[in-house]
DNA sequence: TTTCGACTGGACTTGCCGGTCCAAATTTAT
DNA sequence: ATAAATTTGGACCGGCAAGTCCAGTCGAAA
């Protein structure tokens, strides 16, 4: 499974791993073909199923997995360190910075309905982003109750999930219409339902 | 433009947007071919052509149309008549409901990520469902601010934008993971917010 | 320096799929 | 009834893009 690639191999590799993305962000998964990738990489044909034997589909693949740890690196540190609500203010612009940035396609969206149903490895690489994505904001929250800064009897993971899904739903709005004004709305919201928690009169009717 | 239509013909071109919607909530869009409708459909290439000159393009866009409608009429009439506590509840029970029935791909979303760049009229098609969308929630806001149910300082729009992204999120979440946890979560917490907005303290800082 | 395996180049094959075309059938209008 | 228009069938075309193949080159170790 695991090939032996020289220094020069792996090199080659991931130059064609990154043109791809590069290609793939700026014109679409449906739109990207393997000659569009070879030729901005300066490659042939021989060597992109050298290196992805399984074809264009391990390609993409390996583009999903490259871009699924760059949107999490991109929020760092401040995704790590939510530990104050400075912290997540600053968290909260880093994110719409990002995709104020992002104009075009999200990759992953993009790769989950081309790939989606066909190839459960796709559907692996978006489930464990967005484990880990998940399970950064709720520790975050939890820190945040350890401080008495957030109401104890909240329901860290259901309000990270919350939090996760405003945030996937406004990127994709983002996408579809051009505007982010959404992505930053939930945000909004989300994070004031943290805070506001602890001034909230237990209502449970 | 509009074309002269027989009863049989427009009978006809409806039995091709059926068939071709139902081909890619199956299938998903990159994997429907022409001739998947064709077969599915019981037409011949010509039909498609005659009824949609623009060819695949077209029939695609008439399917986003399509499919749009659908997603509003779907949550009919309880989207309409979000005028109490209940009302809100059971308009979150139909969501929860429709999308846990549509395992699948969501259409919409297939679709933009694969017109999207290219079409303006998928974007328009998708923003003008969107916006409706948003408008039926904030109206239901704006009717329960009137009833002094919810904090009349608060923002409509921007509530109604943070608990759709939430939506938006929590089905594209659905799609990639198979967990409709999220989209739980994200009505949930959006609905809790606005409830709740009435025992806040003001807090401003 | 020779030799072996990793690496590279690019021509070629293959199948698919969107789109064209024209002739036949069927319906509508007069 | 008959002409005109709409609807239908399906063979055919052309291009594109994934994937194959083999002939080479390069680099490191013996």
């Amino acid at each position: 499974m695991t090939r032996e690639l020289t220094p020069k191999g792996s090199a080659t590799r991931q130059r064609i791993i990154d043109g791809a993305a590069a290609e793939i962000r700026e014109h679409g998964v449906a739109a990207t073909t393997l000659d569009d990738v070879r030729r901005r990489t300066g490659t042939s044909k021989s060597q992109l199923f050298h290196y992805f034997p399984g074809g264009r589909e391990e390609l993409l693949l390996a583009v999903a997995r490259y871009e699924a740890d760059r949107v999490l690196s991109d929020q760092q540190p401040q995704l790590s360190g939510l530990t104050s609500w400075p912290a997540w203010e600053e968290w909260r612009d880093v994110l719409i910075q990002r995709y104020r940035r992002q104009a075009w396609d999200c990759p992953l969206d993009a790769l989950i309905s081309q790939l989606g149903p066909s190839t459960p490895g796709a559907r692996a690489v978006v489930t464990e982003l967005l484990n880990r994505w998940q399970g950064d904001i709720a520790a975050g929250v939890r820190a945040m109750q350890g401080q008495g800064e957030i109401d104890p009897r909240l329901d860290a993971e259901h309000a990270a999930a919350a939090l996760l899904a405003g945030i996937q739903g406004g990127i994709v709005i983002r996408l579809s219409t051009g505007r982010f004004t959404h992505l930053e709305a939930a945000l909004d919201v989300g994070i004031q339902h943290l805070r506001a928690s602890r001034d909230r009169h237990p209502v449970d009717h």
